[in-house]
Order: structure tokens, then sequence, then C-alpha cells
DNA sequence: CGGTTATTTAGATAATTGTCTAATTATTTA
DNA sequence: TAAATAATTAGACAATTATCTAAATAACCG
């Protein structure tokens, strides 16, 4: 869960997923849409691809970007179970 | 949701967070559950604090946390949209 | 082949974070 | 009121992080 956190932890590459989450994106189509520079987006990705939210598949010169939502269920049934069964008086 | 993010990043915080699911409890009974002084537990329970996650009261000289889950409905949101809605083919 | 394009890797730096010890505040109690 | 207990605040320090520029890798195209 540590990596999935961390990914998390930044509002850059929670935006990357909502970009994401509409359609698969080449890096640079990605770093277009951020002020900051192409090495930044870069290490961003990395990070979102090491917590699994992310694939890479290299076409072309291009590197295409895809969400992946599985490794997001374990977060989810951790929040459910924090918020369901808090210490019921 | 930075605020919140930001206390979920931390192992401590969500074993705290585990904690007080069970009951609550006061600043002493958390930190004896760690390996780790006490002004560093009090330091993670103002994170969370800020982040809305627990509640302070004061009793005497204690200090009870009690767990808040109401914050965690936004951040459900987002993860149940990300996760449903995924760029279906 | 040589130049251009897409992207990452490497290395540097400033800011943030997690932890500690020491000091402070507040409350209880003998 | 003085000592003890509970907890926080303050300040320091090492580790991590986000960002940048410069360099490297890889693929395309004239």
């Amino acid at each position: 869960m540590n990596a999935l956190f961390k990914a998390l932890n930044d509002p850059t590459r929670r935006q990357i997923l909502d970009l994401l989450r509409e359609a698969d994106l080449t890096a640079g189509e990605i770093a277009e849409q951020f002020d900051m520079t192409r090495p930044s987006i870069s290490h961003h990705l990395d990070l979102l691809k090491q917590a699994g939210l992310v694939e890479a598949t290299k076409k072309g010169q291009f590197i295409i970007y895809t969400i992946n939502t599985t490794v997001l269920d374990e977060l989810l049934a951790w929040l459910l179970t924090i918020r369901q069964n808090s210490h019921p008086q």
C-alpha cells in the first residue's frame, strides 16, 4: 500500500490519473497539460508506474500510458473497513 | 484533498486510524502501541487532525482522540469515479 | 547516414518530512 | 503548593521528494 499512497500524494499525479481516465495518452500529450518540464512529468509517471496505477507500452518512438485501476481495490477495501466499522457505540 | 492524502501517506498514521477504529484512545494509549517517542506520535496525531481524520477532546490531563471518517467520503467518491469510468472502450 | 522528435536518465538543489531530545504547558494529587 | 503525570511545542538533523537543466537513448524520416 505504501507505493500506492505515495503515488496518490501529489496533485499532479492525481491529475494525470484523471486525464488517463478519459483516454490513453502518450507521455508528451500528458506533459502538454502541465506547466512543468517533461523530465518532471516523466518522473511522476514513473512513480505512478511503480504503484501499478499506470502501464506504459512503447509504440514506435512514443510511449503510451494507460490507467490501471485494479490496484485501487485494496485501498478501496481499506477505506470501506475504516469507514463502516468505526467503533459503533 | 491534499491534507487528506498527506495524512494517509504514512504507515504509522494509517495504523493509528486502524486503532481508533476500534476505540477512542488517549494520546498516551496510542503512543504505547508504537516503538516511537511521544512527541513523534503527537506530530502524527496533529497531521491526522489537520486532515480532519481525528478529533481531540481534552478530558482532565488526558486528550482523547476520536476517528472521524466523514472526510473520507470525498476520497471515496474520487476513487469510485476513477475506477468505474476509466475510458470504457 | 544525419537531423529531428519523443522520452528517459543523471545529477543538482531547495523544500518537505519523520524522527529525536529538551523544554513548556496543563492538570492532578499528596 | 510542590511533585508527578500527560501531552504538546520548539528546534535540530537526516532522509525523501519535486523540480530543474543537461545528457543519453531510441525511433523516425528526408
